[in-house]
DNA sequence: ACGGTTATTGGTCGCATGACCAATTGCTTT
DNA sequence: AAAGCAATTGGTCATGCGACCAATAACCGT
């Protein structure tokens, strides 16, 4: 961790400070919680004043919102990488089947409630809600992306690709819904869901998207 | 509302004062989200001083809590009487595509937003997880129960009812994630999906659950 | 009519938050 | 080496929260 000392001063650039407070703040975001993104709690994860997080951040709302959109921002390019390293090899169908293979994965928990929190806490914080929003959009159009590229390739057979992506997103965020309440009882159907719902919409036979 | 004036003292029946209070923080909790239910609030909702609320409510969690599944209740009372008025006229079909159609209108949209609250807050309150994960069951139940009855009287063809209605919760919880961040983009795809998803899990043409 | 039970008041306490600010000190430029 | 800029400190302030409690007054049974 961050030394315990009396606080020997550090002075950073400020572009650098800046993305180092924002990357905390994911850090707490995506483990603790939106809520727990407050000035003192990020400036001690720095080891640091909470008048210098402040100083970044007059406002806390921009704080939260850009937590949120380092965070999630990261997760969807190690979800779906933008440029697939190799072209030859990460055909659309197989990345998409190693979408769903992490997306059902553990690791992916503490994003399902990271989700869940930013859509709710977005009712009182304008500031996040906006950020929410386009992060939102942003993983849909590259689901889109991913399901255009398969259509051309013949591997998939969709009208509207984009009706797709909403879709199976759905299906993701409403399985993500019971993130923190889940009773075993509905683990069983739910856990396939999204993946099924993804092979229909795109024409392909069932198991298609399983883990191979 | 209720007076202004400097506060001539009432008595009640305790448990009537205690439902008195657990239906004000019930229409707090759906109306201004979960985090207002507070003893100050719910004080003030009902002219009262914030401490008799402390008194029937020691911890603050219980509050939240039944508040939550208060509302919760009435609204799934709403939505799917447990006993149909007229059994040679609410059919299982008529009842499902009533249940649809007020699922899917603007007066639902509280009830959205209090579901996608109770289940971020879950994860930081135990008492009201408990309440969520009991609601989250009887809510699929009713459901489950419904599909039977349909099966019976062959409406409807489903082999699995508590899966079907497992799937058709998601399918709902999915759409309603988005209800503080709607984007105009997914609107539309997202519209009716839940009840093509019915549809297809019980064996319905296409359309059967439109409102007639 | 009266006394006792207890629902209710009205206040206090400790804690956490965001906002704000003058003083300090590390670094760069001259 | 000196000066100046600004990143950083370390504190204050008002607000809202839950918890707690002694005093009060409304209602009941006698």
């Amino acid at each position: 961790m961050t030394s315990r000392g009396p606080s020997k001063r550090v002075r950073k650039a400020p572009a650098e400070r800046r993305t180092e407070i924002v990357t905390a703040a994911a850090r707490v975001g995506l483990t603790e919680g939106l809520e727990c993104v407050t000035l003192r709690r990020v400036a001690d994860e720095l080891g640091v004043q909470p008048g210098l997080v402040g100083h970044y951040f007059p406002s806390a709302d921009r704080l939260v919102a850009e937590a949120f959109t380092s965070a999630t921002m990261a997760e969807l390019d190690s979800l779906l990488p933008d440029e697939p390293a190799d072209p030859g090899h990460d055909t659309p169908l197989r990345t998409l089947r190693r979408f769903f293979t992490l997306t059902s994965s553990a690791d992916f928990d503490n994003v399902s409630r990271l989700w869940l929190n930013a859509r709710h806490l977005s009712r009182y914080r304008p500031v996040l809600r906006d950020h929410v929003v386009d992060q939102e959009l942003l993983w849909c159009r590259r689901i889109e992306q991913l399901i255009t590229a398969g259509t051309r390739t013949r591997t998939f057979r969709c009208d509207d690709p984009w009706a797709a992506a909403v879709r199976i997103l759905v299906a993701i965020d409403g399985a993500s819904a019971y993130i923190n309440t889940s009773a075993d009882h509905r683990a069983a159907p739910i856990a396939h869901m999204a993946r099924t719902i993804a092979e229909t919409e795109l024409g392909l036979p069932p198991g298609a998207l399983e883990p191979s």
